[in-house]
Parts: C-alpha cells; structure tokens; sequence
DNA sequence: TTGTATGCGTTATCAC
DNA sequence: GTGATAACGCATACAA
C-alpha cells in the first residue's frame, strides 16, 4: 500500500551504495561494475522504481520530448504525419507529445507556451488557417527553441520546413484534367492566403497557360473548404450559369461536397464534370465514384519534418541555415476523372 | 541574443525583492501587495519570462498533464473523445498529451511508461485489441495513479470506466433492420473477444431472439474489422450459399468493404440486402447509399472519462469506488437500410 | 506583506 | 569503480 514513490535513494539505501553510482549504473554508465549494474538492475525491480523523467529533465535542461502542433488531429493527413515524427523520434529515444490548435490562433498560441513550458525539446508545427501574427514563433527561434515547420508554413518565419510542392500538385491536377479532354475547369480554393493554397492555384492556372485554356474568374470560389463550403461554391457555380465540366477543389472534403451537390442534380461524374479532390483522405477511395485526388506523402512529410528538427537540435544553433525539404505529391488517379471515351 | 532562460531569480534580483515574492506574485497569491505584484508581472514580460513547469511539476509532484493513450488517432471516433477531455481538462488548466499504441500491445506498455515517467498526473486509455495482460495498468493503480478507461475496457481492471451500453447499440442495429423487413441477418465481429464487441454481438442475439428469428452460425463473420476484413466476410457469405438479406457490421469499415463486395456483384443496397455499421465514422455520410450506423458520442464520452478521471484525482485515493458511465448509443438511419416497399 | 531555508529526484563535477 | 556535493527552478513551511 506504499503509495510512496521509490527513488534512486532508496535503492542506494538497500544496497549501501550512492544514489550517485545508482544513477550512473541505471544509466548503464561504462565505469560502473557489471556487477553493481546487476544488483542496481535487480532491486530497481524488486522496488518497482520508476524514473523520474522530470527530475531528469530539469537537471539536463532538456526532456527527450518533441511537441508537434497540428490545426486538428482528426484528419488523416495529419495523423500520418503524426505518425512519420514518432517513427523517427522514438528511434532516438524521443517521445512526441501532441496538441491540437484547432485552427483557432489563440489556442495555437496558449498550446505553443503549454508546450515550451513543459519544456520539450523543439517543436514541430503546422499553422492554423486563421493565423496571421508570427511573433511568437519568431520569439520561439529567439530563444533557441528549435522549431521546424511543415505544410502549413509561411516564410515570414526564418526556420527550417518541409512542404510537398504544391504549385507542382496544382499543376497536376490540372494537367490531368485538361488531358482527359475537360477544358472549363473550376477551381475551389482557400479565402485564406496561405501559402499552400496559393501554390496550388499558381499550378492551377500555369496548366491553364500552358495548354492554352482560357481563364475564367467566375470558375474560382474562394471559401474554408469544408464539405459545407464545397456544396455551397457548387450550388453557387450551377446558379451562375457559367459552364464548367470539372471542378479541381483544392481539399478532398469541399470535392465530397461537390459530389454530393452534382449528384443530387443528377449530373454525371465523371462524364458530365470532372472531379478532382486534394490530400487522398480515406474516404476518398470509398465515394462513388471514387475521388480522383493527390498524396502528400504525410508519412514521408513526418520523416523529413523530423529530421530537420534532430538536424537543428544538434547543430551549433547560432550559424545554422534553415533547410527546406520539399516533397513531390503523387497524382492518385481514380474514377471521379476518367472521361468515358465516346 | 542571450538564449539563457529568465527564471524567478533574474526577476527578483532586478526588482529587488527575494524569489518566493516572485514566485507567489506570479501565484497570484492574495498575500501579496498589487503594487508588487504588477512590478513583478511586468518585469516577467520585460525579460520574457517563461515559466518552467517541469521545476514546478518536480516540486509540486504534479504536472497539470494528464496522458490519454489510444490505439489510433486516426479514426474520428478517438480524435474527437481527446477533443472532449481537452475541453474539460483545459478548462481546469490542465493540458492533454495524446500517444497512440498502434494496437500494440508492448508499444501500449511502453508508452504508458513515457507518461508515467514524465510524471503526468493520470491516465485515460483505450485498450489495445491485442493486450490480454492488464499488469501494469493495476500496477499503476497499486501506485495510486489515477486510470481513467474509456470505451476499449476490460473488468479485470478495477478502476471508474466510461462506455457506451454496446449491447443495446447492437440491439438497436438488429432491430432496426428487422423492423425495415429483413429477416437473415448476417453479423460481422471481431475475433478479439474484447468488451464492445462481445456486447454488441449478444444485442445482435437478444433482438434475434426477441423478434423470433432464427440464428444461423454461418451468418457470423469473425475478423479484424477493418475494410479488408469486411470484403473477405462479405465475399465469404456470398461463396458459401447462405442466404442474408442484410449485414450488422460492428465497424464502419468492415462495413464499407460488405458494401464495396456487395457493388462489385451488382448486389443492390438496400433493396437487397440492408447494412448498419457502427461508430458513425464521418465517412459514412459520403458513401452511396450513405451508411446507417451507430453514434457512439465520442466528444460526450471524452467529458465523461475526464469528469470520472477529476473525480479520483480530488478524492482521498484509499475509499473510492470505482465508477462506471454508461452512455447510449444512437442509430443513424441513412438510406443503406431503408428497405424499398413495394 | 515579505523573507529564509529547504527539498522535489536527478545528474554533473570533482575527488579519491 | 565509487562517493560526496552541488545545482537545475520552483514552491512552501515557517519566521518575521
């Protein structure tokens, strides 16, 4: 019934040696005796002694845990990248600790201090939709807190990032659009400027250039890009009256909206409009038809993003240059986009 | 550009005062003149003061943390129960740190111990599908840390549980489709005998028997649940000669896979077999026809294990009796069970 | 209302 | 190969 933490102490005490040796020997130092190892090893367990990380950690000034923000964990594409940094952390010995900011910048903010008052080691973040002021990042850098952005990123930050190259994932879709034969092509993007939407739509319309389709701006609706939002620029498109025979939607959930909106005006996909969604959810294989759409790599992304950050953390920070990785999307070819040959 | 942290000390030292007056103005501890205490404040923000929580956890022996490990962060149900817990743990200033298992059961074990080492205050968890060996969860009540389990349970553990009451979700799906007319239901389960499953699967029994079908063994289908297994069950029902007129999936996915097998052979959902699939999974709404399945509350159950969780935190630890919260399910009627009269 | 002294559990430094 | 001691930054019991 001792709910009585045991200490390195008390194994000291039971074996009438130092805690400084218990220390050394748990931490399998190479000067103590094998021997001692043993005997330290063995009434560890009999005590049933668990570290006290914190302990460790205020003593080192650092605690082997890495902080990973993300706009919200409930969507894949986060969660695997999630899942990419813990591969690469806990391989080091590194634990990933996670919070979500829930696109809100106040509770970016209130979750960065969380973190860094807990003191993690770094951390990795992709910024929310809605926020505009940097300064406490860039207060972060100032600090020496190693930070790595990823997706989400923004160059008002002088920081290392990985980002997949989405003018090129814009371009694609398009391209791929326009070579199945669909040539007025809608495009749903983000009212908020950053950066990953603005690439995408620079490749958006590059394809258009380069193959010589003219660009309409009635074709554009700007929104948050949620399954709502994509049902509402689809109902808008149809009232307008201007033509279009595909939609490029810069997220798979706003291109989900527009299935269901040209379904339920029965108007066929993917011979009548093209669809063409971005980030390859789950979901995306499961619609009928099935989504045409681009991987961004989220576990790859969680690789690099991880990388950059143990590169940061065992450089000399002063003279380090911040790194870009950019990953390539893959274009995932599915039903919603494939025109049936007359 | 000097990234030495400002402690209470740097404070004091400037405003020439000692750093237990720092340290209780920054408590906001009513012993303390307002005059001071503003001094204090603002010089904290003049030398951009950031508190270190783990000194504070280390001498406090808490750390306002609370762990919640999950087998996934990636399937909406458990992303939206850690939504529900941070909402209520943020509101009492504590902050949620989230590790999945992967369905691993020395992965689970190991992570437990990350938190537990990085002296978090408590724990909610959902239990692996494969963990079969509860010791170091009683372990750490023995250590009188409190645990918190929320849908993936188990009885073997004595300690306050949330779950939703699975044997009336699995008899509400089986009803449901016996009131629709159908009359041969097939039933998909997990081979791991775990709680939720082992309820459902008995509700599925008890509306059998109450409504006076008969029960065939064949129409059961043990699996891994996932989509892959729901295709292998659904083509397995069709090879085998059975007849079904419909399939009760305990999973969205496995339900997703019956409804992809059922498609291919141009088997017509629902006039002739009808699908309920569980958990409302937001996926489910997208697919054609839009899958009826069950809400499991996942936002309320995170309210409820983080209330359960506060409950043993501020309890005197020897005489608590653990709790159990039950929530019901709710069947989601969409269209791939609505039976077409005639 | 504020100061003094001490300790949380660990590790680093120095000594032997 | 091991021991003694100090320190990480903070909060609190006790004193004033």
């Amino acid at each position: 019934m001792s709910s009585k933490k045991t200490t390195i102490h008390d194994i000291a005490e039971k074996l009438n040696i130092t805690a400084s040796t218990v220390s050394r020997a748990l931490n399998n130092n190479p000067r103590i005796s094998d021997t001692t190892k043993k005997a330290v090893l063995n009434m560890a367990q009999d005590l049933n002694y668990q570290p006290n990380n914190i302990a460790a950690a205020l003593r080192k000034g650092k605690s082997q845990l890495i902080g990973v923000i993300v706009p919200t964990i409930n969507r894949s594409f986060f969660s695997s990248v999630i899942r990419g940094v813990e591969e690469v952390a806990n391989q080091l010995n590194y634990r990933v600790v996670v919070s979500q900011s829930n696109e809100d910048s106040d509770n970016e903010i209130a979750t960065l201090n969380a973190l860094v008052n807990a003191r993690v080691d770094g951390v990795l973040v992709s910024i929310g939709k809605n926020t505009k002021d940097f300064d406490h990042y860039k207060n972060l850098i100032r600090r020496g807190v190693p930070l790595v952005l990823f997706d989400r990123t923004t160059n008002e930050i002088s920081t290392s990032q990985v980002i997949i190259d989405d003018f090129l994932g814009g371009y694609m879709a398009t391209e791929h659009l326009i070579k199945q034969g669909y040539k007025k092509i809608a495009h749903f993007t983000n009212y908020n400027k950053i950066n990953i939407y603005k690439e995408r739509y620079r490749g958006y319309i590059e394809a258009l250039k380069d193959y010589n389709i003219p660009f309409y701006n009635k074709l554009i609706c700007e929104s948050n890009m949620q399954l709502e939002d994509g049902r509402m620029c689809t109902e808008q498109l149809l009232r307008s009256g201007q033509k279009f025979d595909a939609i490029f939607s810069t997220s798979d959930y706003a291109a989900m909206g527009a299935m269901q909106v040209l379904k339920e005006n029965s108007i066929k996909i993917p011979e009548e409009v093209g669809l063409v969604g971005f980030s390859n959810e789950p979901f995306t294989s499961f619609t009928d038809p099935p989504l045409t759409t681009l991987s961004q790599f989220p576990i790859e992304m969680g690789h690099a993003a991880a990388e950059l950050f143990f590169e940061i953390l065992n450089s000399k920070k002063d003279k380090l240059i911040p790194q870009k990785t950019v990953l390539q999307p893959k274009l995932i070819v599915r039903a919603s986009s494939i025109k049936q040959r007359k």
